[in-house]
DNA sequence: AGCACGCCGACT
DNA sequence: GTCGGCGTGCTC
């Protein structure tokens, strides 16, 4: 019998170092090198060394070449587990990325002292005894308990309002929801993955699951966390019995031992987007994940994006609303101006005035807008053109109504402004923001505490006394109790947003700010109608999906085709396009980007997706290792580059 | 990415 | 005749 060599996934981005290296054992770490440790290895001529992970050990390939040795074995942990190699091989191989790349987001950086105080520690014989299932409340009685049990594939519409899960710490309904899930799966002897959007949604989720799990069951995985904390994490994964896993969007990746169930809350808020190459999604991932290791699989939320809505329909997911039903009361509000003078100047009409003076007598109330800040947009005040800032032409904004304004984009203060147009020296606002809305608001309702919570000034919490929390969208604070009464603004001007995605982006974040009020309490939509209107009012919000992948499927646009944009010099584009199957290729573009750049947008059907992929990314692999510079061209040009990148919805949004 | 190999112009 | 230019291609 041959004597086996270790396959070697190395650590680079590069396109044409992406599949596996065959490297000899030598003896002396004959015991260490084993699958999924972090090893050194030579590459190319001597001296050169590579950081990698040892994928599989197999008989010696195909490869005949004189085969290198390992150079070090580095850690004797396995960092990568059998599932999560497929898993990276598979998603980059979907997105024509790397398996490195996805590995880098699946394996947090090594630290040093962790993993000796995790050595050290030994293996830990301290399991805790199994959770006892609860029965998961609000739907019909064990339709989730039964789908997370048999691997089932489901669609979760989200119980709306707020619940005191202990110790005065108010969560959605959905955390609990998703935190009974996992406690049923973790019942069962079996991990769950819980991905969440944001920060703000984890702490609801951890403190869900504070009241029905151990800590010791319980690891969380996120950006936030410092490396030592992250790795630290990752390695509690790995050490053997169930566990439920929280984190955001990389989380999908976790070595979780036994997989039993993957949740993903509000898949269509696009913090589950990954910015990083090869930007799989989270929910992309978790199906993968999912068809590979057959676990449960529930997209949890309060609307339904239209990718969901389209697994739906095609059938690999199931459905399951909340049993017996529970709407929230959305009243929409008639654009009928206020006869209150300063309701009508914080834009609020006479009806939604009148139910947010009555709710402020028992509790708070919530105002979400649309942009932070004092004022969004400043015009000349004589010939009312927009300002322009002075040094990069960006748009000007104001941050306070006593601020100096600033320009959105290089953030350049505009002391002695001029009108580029017309000289004018006076600016005059456009538009509101949450500061501005919380001005106009105090004096409406005089004697009201006021509460502004944004990016900048991140608000958990809000207590159950009368207060206007004005925020914006996603940054809304839990309020004990939930919410007296809850005011959308800025609708109107959101909805006009040219954007494919607007309608459900809209109905998304209402839908979850209307989810923050207290039960029965008024929720008025102002300045809206139609179809968007009334999928909130009648809390419809997959039917309105299902009208808008309709419209799209009309049009040819994602998510009822795939899509990817190849970006790159003309000529480089020109020839990637060319070699995708499938004649002739369904194209929008090439459009100039500037700076010698076009962008041309393929879309296929699902079914192509791989031809689609593999032959990009043979262009990308091509464009990397062909010739460097057209030939007889000048010294200094930069090698054009070709990037590829699938499922992109950047061009589809505003601009 | 790096870095070696390989085929054309000025040199002792 | 050789030294070295950078264009080309490979990395177990």
């Amino acid at each position: 019998m041959p004597a086996l060599v270790a396959r070697v996934l190395i650590d680079s981005p590069l396109p044409q170092l992406d599949r596996l290296f065959d490297y000899g054992i030598p003896a002396s770490m004959a015991e260490t090198a084993l699958p999924g440790v972090r090893v050194r290895v030579p590459l190319r001529s001597a001296g050169r060394i590579a950081d990698g992970i040892i994928v599989e050990l197999a008989p010696p390939g195909d490869y005949t070449g004189a085969l290198s040795e390992l150079d070090e074995v580095v850690s004797p942990i396995p960092v990568l587990t059998t599932e999560v190699w497929t898993l990276a091989r598979r998603a980059s191989e979907r997105a024509a990325g790397t398996a490195s790349d996805i590995v880098r987001l699946a394996v947090p950086n090594r630290q040093v002292r962790v993993e000796k105080a995790y050595l050290a520690a030994g293996d830990r014989a301290l399991i805790p005894d199994l959770p006892r299932a609860a029965p998961i409340a609000g739907y019909l009685d064990g339709a989730l308990e039964g789908a997370i049990a048999s691997g089932g594939r489901l669609a979760v519409d989200a119980l709306p309002g707020v619940v005191d899960v202990g110790n005065e710490s108010w969560v959605g309904r959905w955390a609990v929801t998703m935190a009974a899930a996992a406690a049923s799966s973790l019942s069962a002897g079996k991990s769950a993955i819980l991905a969440v959007p944001d920060y703000r949604d984890q702490q609801q989720l951890e403190a869900a699951l504070a009241a029905v799990l151990p800590p010791e069951l319980v690891v969380h995985l996120d950006a936030r966390q410092s490396n030592p904390d992250r790795y630290r994490g990752f390695l509690r994964c790995l050490s053997s019995g169930p566990l439920a896993i929280v984190g955001n969007r990389s989380v999908v990746y976790a070595p979780a031992d036994n997989l039993g169930l993957i949740a993903v809350f509000d898949d269509g808020d696009p913090l589950h987007s990954e910015p990083l190459s090869p930007y799989v999604h989270t929910r992309d991932a978790a199906l993968l994940r999912q068809e590979q290791q057959g676990a449960a699989l529930i997209f949890l939320g309060h609307a339904r994006s239209t990718e969901v809505e389209r697994l739906v329909e095609i059938g690999w997911l199931g459905t399951l609303s909340p049993t017996p039903a529970v709407l929230p009361k959305v009243i929409p509000t008639a654009q009928q101006q206020s006869s209150d003078r300063l309701a009508a100047q914080a834009r609020i009409p006479s009806s939604a005035w009148r139910e947010a003076r009555a709710a402020l007598e028992h509790g708070p109330v919530l105002v979400q807008v649309a942009r932070p800040g004092y004022a969004p947009r400043l015009a000349c005040a004589d010939c009312r053109q927009s300002a322009r800032c002075q040094v990069c032409e960006g748009p000007l904004g104001q941050k306070t109504s006593r601020s100096v304004p600033a320009c959105a984009w290089c953030g350049a203060l505009a002391v002695r402004w001029k009108c580029s147009n017309c000289e004018g020296e006076k600016l005059r606002v456009i538009g509101s923001g949450a500061t501005r809305t919380a001005e106009d608001l105090g004096r409406a309702f005089p004697g009201v505490r006021v509460i502004i919570a944004d990016g900048e000034r991140q608000i958990m919490h809000v207590g159950p006394e009368p207060a206007l929390v004005i925020a914006t969208r996603g940054a809304e604070p839990i309020a004990d109790g939930g919410y007296r009464a809850v005011l959308l603004l800025d609708g109107e001007s959101l909805v006009a947003r040219e954007s494919l995605r607007v309608g459900e982006d809209c109905l998304r974040t209402w839908s979850n700010a209307a989810a923050l009020a207290a039960h029965r309490a008024p929720i008025m939509l102002v300045g809206v109608g139609g179809a968007l209107a009334s999928a909130l009012a009648t809390w419809r919000q997959a039917d309105y999906a299902r009208s808008e992948l309709a419209d799209r499927r009309q049009l040819r646009f994602p998510p009822a085709v795939r899509v990817a944009t190849v970006t790159g010099s003309l000529e480089a584009v020109a020839h990637a396009v060319a070699a995708v199957p499938g004649e002739p290729s369904d194209l929008l573009g090439p459009v100039d980007l500037g700076d010698g750049l076009v962008r041309t947008i393929v879309r296929f059907d699902y079914a192509s997706g791989a031809d689609v992929a593999s032959a990009l990314r043979a262009e990308l692999v091509r464009n990397a290792t062909g010739r460097r510079r057209p030939p007889k061209a000048q010294d200094r040009t930069p090698r054009p580059t070709l990037r590829v990148r699938f499922d992109d919805s950047e061009p589809f949004l505003d601009s």
